[in-house]
DNA sequence: CTGAAAGCGCTTACAG
DNA sequence: CTGAAAGCGCTTACAG
């Protein structure tokens, strides 16, 4: 539409106030040092012929630098964050020719200290734009504050804190991935079984919201559907298989009515461990994520089925937001919700190569 | 990495081989009218920098224009090729500035011979790339030749054709997506219940490719697991509900146990919408795509389980690997099979705001 | 075959 | 407050 404006330029609008392309430019960032009768005129004609800038020229004669600064917990390769990563240097190289840096800061994901510790000299270099993993929300808050004072946009990413003005979240609904779990476990499972949810212990770190909304979707969807099995909890320990099997022979002895099996966060792969260890081929098992030790286990028949959530996609999304933001002032939607998706054993492999 | 020669110009090529831009640019693109004696020089510093040209410098000063067709089956609003439209739509907004423009051109995809017709004057405009959507094997592979012999590249999607020089394949594995409806169906049948097949008879077109290759990966899934129960077919006709409410009430008269339904193509809504009118709860259905007909029935827990493939990004990525190619001279794989997708009422939701 | 110059649309000092 | 000019990195005639 409009094809007729379609490539009016500076200069074109210039001649058509009467005033010379420097003026222009001046109305068009707002740069100040134009007469108010000017300005009018400008921007008049700005919105008369719908003027869109032409952004290669104006990155090419730009010297303007950004820089952002994404702040996710550090990893091992094939742990949970590494796609984040993945997904915010993959925006970071794409929009590399607009000038463009991204800074990854890395925290320890089970020490709220580590967070504030990291993000303390945040603002002493040059920041034009920050990602932020959520694990911690006291912490986030505390940080988005300053940001709002510094007016520095902000995106969350992983899971969303309402109350605050961050630029936009990118994540999934984790109730309903919740939700979505108890749907896959109970279609294979008769409702006489029982149900085993293991925690997973980590020193000194409670469940995260993320885990107690997925267990609130779960548990709200087995009392909607009227499941009539009983529910048994176990506590896991990351590092300890020894530990993790005592427990397990015992309760799985004392209950052979346990069935199914769900973790919610990405460790699911320690119950599969075990399970597959055991021979216990009829306890069907779902579970989060699509890490290595989890996929492995999901196309070997041992997992059952796994939600994702996209976490590349949160990366890549986040950093390119900003820039949208900042270079072309396009706002995103306050919420993005990616889609969960469900992964079987049949549909896995075309996932792998296909994270973005 | 090489840091260090991240920003050579043209200009610093041309002062260290001892020529001007101009010679440095003929050798560049391969223009010819340069002494053999300089093009080796130049190419020797070029490699040695890894010179990497400015993109946006580069579409700013060429007044180049590059021009695709897209030749897909015409659709009403809602149905399956509108997705793949919108995906070949958004990569051209977004190449835009790249003066690259893209003419879609439709065929009524029931009748072959539209095809050929919407076809032949292709080479009369200038085209410089093409995106095709398979349908009619033989008329592609005619097709296919004749871009060989002009030197244009092209693309195919929706399904594979082997054995001709399409630059890239983007769409599923259709025998897998078989695979994967037989499992989603299956997980939540008991193994003495009977499955319905139905095919969609519309005048003077037989199964396509690609619901032949479901069928043989549905039917190989239910060998493969020993199903138990008996396969039923039937053939329903697309506008016709009359007839066939009265052959499905026929048929499920005469065997109650049928209690799964497949339909191998877009149309599952056609017995969805059959399920619904007689209250028949028990009958699980899985199809396939995400049209609105079938997203409705599948929030309205009619249909059990969709399968999906991704359309828009078939388009999407069709585009934008031909814009690669020509633009930037990369090289797509030449197969790229799209996520096979599953969706359930319950993450039905994520998935339609999030096509691409 | 070769090079100097103009131009793509925008931004950035700079002089006034 | 305003405008003329140079420059971003590349391509495109044009003259030789």
């Amino acid at each position: 539409m409009d094809k007729e404006f379609s490539n009016i330029r500076i200069v074109d609008i210039a001649k058509m106030a009467g005033v010379s392309v420097g003026t222009v430019d001046r109305v068009i960032h707002n740069r100040g040092r134009v007469s108010e009768e000017n300005k009018k005129k400008v921007q008049a004609i700005l919105e008369m012929v719908h003027y869109q800038p032409n952004l290669m020229a104006r990155s090419l004669a730009s010297k303007k630098q950004y820089h952002f600064v994404a702040i996710i917990p550090s990893f091992a390769h094939g742990e949970y964050w590494e796609a984040i990563s993945e997904g915010i240097d993959k925006a970071a190289s794409e929009m590399e020719s607009y000038n463009i840096t991204v800074t990854k800061l890395f925290f320890d994901q089970y020490n709220n200290k580590a967070f504030d510790d990291t993000v303390r000299n945040l603002l002493d270099g040059k920041v034009d734009g920050v990602l932020i993993a959520t694990l911690f929300a006291d912490s986030v808050i505390r940080l988005s504050q300053e940001l709002d004072n510094n007016e520095i946009p902000y995106v969350y990413v992983d899971s969303n804190i309402k109350g605050q003005h961050q630029l936009a979240y990118f994540g999934t609904e984790s109730y309903d991935a919740g939700v979505i779990a108890a749907r896959l476990l109970t279609d294979r499972l008769s409702s006489s079984s029982d149900i085993l949810m293991a925690r997973i212990i980590h020193s000194g770190k409670n469940d995260s919201n993320q885990g107690k909304n997925r267990r609130e979707g779960f548990c709200h969807y087995l009392k909607e559907i009227g499941f009539g099995g009983k529910l048994h909890e176990v506590e896991l320990k990351i590092n300890d298989s020894v530990y993790n099997f005592i427990k397990l022979d015992e309760l799985f002895e004392a209950n052979p009515s346990i069935k199914g099996g769900i973790i919610f966060n990405s460790t699911c792969y320690i119950l599969g461990n075990y399970l597959k260890a055991r021979g216990m081929k009829s306890v069907k098992l779902v579970g989060y994520d699509l890490i290595e030790r989890n996929t492995q286990l999901l196309s070997e028949g041992v997992i059952t089925a796994l939600v994702a959530q996209r976490p590349e996609r949160q990366g890549y999304d986040g950093i390119k937001s900003l820039c949208n933001h900042l270079l072309f002032k396009q706002n995103p939607e306050k919420v993005n919700l990616m889609p969960i998706d469900i992964l079987l054993k049949e549909n896995l492999k075309y996932y792998l190569n296909n994270k973005l």
